[in-house]
RNA sequence: GCAUAAGCCCGAACCAUCGCCCCCACAGUACUGUGGGGGAGGAAAGUCCGGACAGCAUAGGGCAACCCACCGGUGAAUAGCCGGCCCCCCAUUCGCCUAAGGCGAAUGGGAGAGAGAAAGUGCCACAGAAAAUAACCGUCCCCACAGUAUUGUGGGGGUAAGGGUGAAAAUGUGAGGUAAGAGCUCACGUUCUGUAUUGGUAACAAGACAGAAGGGUAAACCUUGGGUGCUGUAAUGCCAUGUAUAGGAGUCUUUGAGAGCGGCUCGUUCGAUUUCCGCCUCAGGCGGAAGGAUUCCAGGGUAGGCAGCAAGAUCCCAACAGUAAUGUUGGGACCAGAUAAAUGAUGGUGUAGGAACAGAAUCCGGCUUAUGAGGCUUAUGUUUUA
């Protein structure tokens, strides 16, 4: 696995799972990105962290943009996800966690990433306690 | 050179680092690594038309509903495209009349839901007497009364030449005619209908003869002619996983139905095995019912995988046919294929100084709309030089 790749694996992809996180999974937010996430202690599979990045269609009407901001999440979370990675395996867990962005303007891609450090601190904090 | 209008082209490039999706080869065979190749648009958009493909439906005919509407060609097909016709608008040039200006012809450019208003119904703001069985003013005739009278008042009737209103007012000019007028008549025109002729595949054009003079609106209803099954790739087909049963069928229920494993006429392991009724008979057997077990089918739900799915009305080049759209032939190319959905981020070089509109989702052909800077073509105007 690359330290610094976001591969197809890692990818939150199933439906339902999906569903799951925004029903039942617990969320914070550190604006403009909110985070979700669900904990599991299911071992087996060979990837620790699913995640996956998400636009509201009310905010931005056009496609274009959308994709725009999900390539930065994406970008920002493969560039700082190793922490989590480590904290997670060593507690020997699986999570879930889904970026959702809030915002109405179209985002920086200094913020993003310094915003999702922040984001992904916190979260690494909250699976501690 | 500049401006305006119309149309077309293009839709930044390169380097480094870290990454993403697909395919191929090798190592490896669970999954990963290495190397190589490919990776958004002219509109991918709107979903406005037309097809391909798929499923369902389907005797034949009519009505309704919706769509189309000058002619010919093109194409798989259209409301597309190409060429032509008609009509309207603009510009230029020429000719005629001329006070501004108007009329005609030619050329160029642009626009047109361009069948029927002479089948019928409806509607036509404001203004105006009246917006379609025209009489307000004016004008003319007759009658009554007043008056000397050419006049006035009232009543009856004729008249579309003139006035005013309006986007539009009942065929234009001249002459005859008349009480005054009027296509009432005539001449020259205008428009329309019909008939045949000539030219053209046709729309149509030209002149001839006969008839007519009906305002606009069909994007109000309508009439005529032509066309149209419905639903869309989340279509549809297949595979595996696997849970309940309320449906149907088979088998079994006191000696073994069935299931698993093993190359399998067999062996071995597991295995529900209950209750009631009738008869024979009293060990038990036979038949029926309920319940149960099990197999198959059916069908509901859940979450997946594969196909559909990318080599095609494909793209590029050349030749030939055609005014052109387009077609034919030859040669060459392989050019995204995801499924929460890949083509990005950062830094540098560097343009116009940080580049518009904008992201494939079954696939094609069009249309429409959005679009920075630059370039090209055509037309017109203007300026400079020769």
């Amino acid at each position: 696995m690359k330290a610094f790749g976001y591969h197809k694996k890692e990818k939150l992809k199933s439906r339902t799972e999906l569903q799951a996180i925004f029903t039942t999974g617990k969320s914070f937010s550190v604006f403009p990105i909110k985070v979700f996430f669900i904990e599991k202690d299911t071992m087996g599979t060979s990837v620790p962290v699913h995640a996956g990045v998400g636009v509201g269609s009310k905010h931005f009407k056009k496609a274009v943009d959308r994709n725009r901001i999900k390539r930065l999440l994406r970008e920002a979370y493969r560039l700082e996800k190793q922490s989590l990675h480590e904290v997670v395996s060593a507690q020997s867990k699986t999570i879930s966690v889904f970026f959702l962005y809030l915002d109405k303007e179209l985002p920086d891609y200094t913020l993003i990433r310094v915003k999702m450090k922040e984001g992904l601190e916190k979260l690494i904090k909250k699976i501690n306690t």
